[in-house]
DNA sequence: TATATTACCTATGAAATTAGTAGGTAAATT
DNA sequence: AATTTACCTACTAATTTCATAGGTAATATA
């Protein structure tokens, strides 16, 4: 399992958003309702997306989130490093180069960072708006 | 993290083999210490390669373990399948089609399901042949 | 100004998974 | 018979994931 339910939701969220947002400001609630979400759980991953930037955040009556930039401009990859920490497929890649005290001899590894590869180049290519129009 | 130590070290163990097997068996005992895994853990690991024919095993002196095809006829995707029980990305697509209540509606689940795809792709695309040649 | 509504914050706990141990039995060799 | 090996079942420790609890601060509205 690369994406745990953190990365999943925070997703999710940002495809609500998109698709529901229009400018106007979505309270917590309303988004936990609707995606079948801990609500308590949900404020812990708003919190990261909130404090990185990626939505505005506004209190009291009529507040909530939103995104503050267009669909087009968020990578699955951006949303997903953000709430997961790393997309790395394996420990041994996850650290910074020199993590692994077999990293020197180690056949694997190549293979490991070339996966990585793969995978980051996969969802950075792909776009909030990309999942919208998805069938 | 797709790939836990359970599946990096049977993959390390099965290049061991091709690269230091030759033909004869190898005590479990050895590749332990040569590869810096717990015995007792590599015994769990073993069993599981053992059972699925991957490995032949001899007990007694001069026993051990062996590889009983060639490297090119073992690709990584089946060590790991084997090993981790999935490569699945997300636990959407972990547990057959149906598994998550959203499936139908959810609009990040082909995404999943295509990464899944390339995972797959890419370890079933290598060999342990091709670990041994790995720059 | 009081009240309701929202985000924000810190700490704690439960559940699941991963990683590793312990202690023995069975088979093969010498 | 003794040694060396694989094989088996059960248990434990550590880590990560998935939340929950209980409050404070900011904003809007009556």
């Amino acid at each position: 399992m690369i994406v745990s339910t953190k990365g999943r939701y925070a997703l999710r969220v940002m495809v609500h958003f998109a698709l529901h947002g229009d400018g106007t400001y979505i309270p917590l609630k309303e988004i936990a309702e609707a995606e079948s979400i801990s609500q308590k759980y949900l404020e812990s991953i708003m919190s990261t997306l909130s404090k990185a930037g990626f939505v505005d955040a506004v209190h009291g009556k009529g507040g909530g989130y939103r995104l503050n930039r267009s669909p087009e401009s968020y990578t699955v990859g951006s949303i997903l490093k953000l709430t997961e920490g790393s997309l790395a497929a394996v420990s041994c890649t996850a650290q910074g180069p020199a993590a692994c005290s077999r990293s020197e001899c180690c056949q694997t590894k190549p293979m490991w960072i070339k996966l990585d590869k793969m995978i980051d180049e996969f969802f950075e290519g792909i776009t909030l708006a990309d999942l919208l129009e998805a069938e």
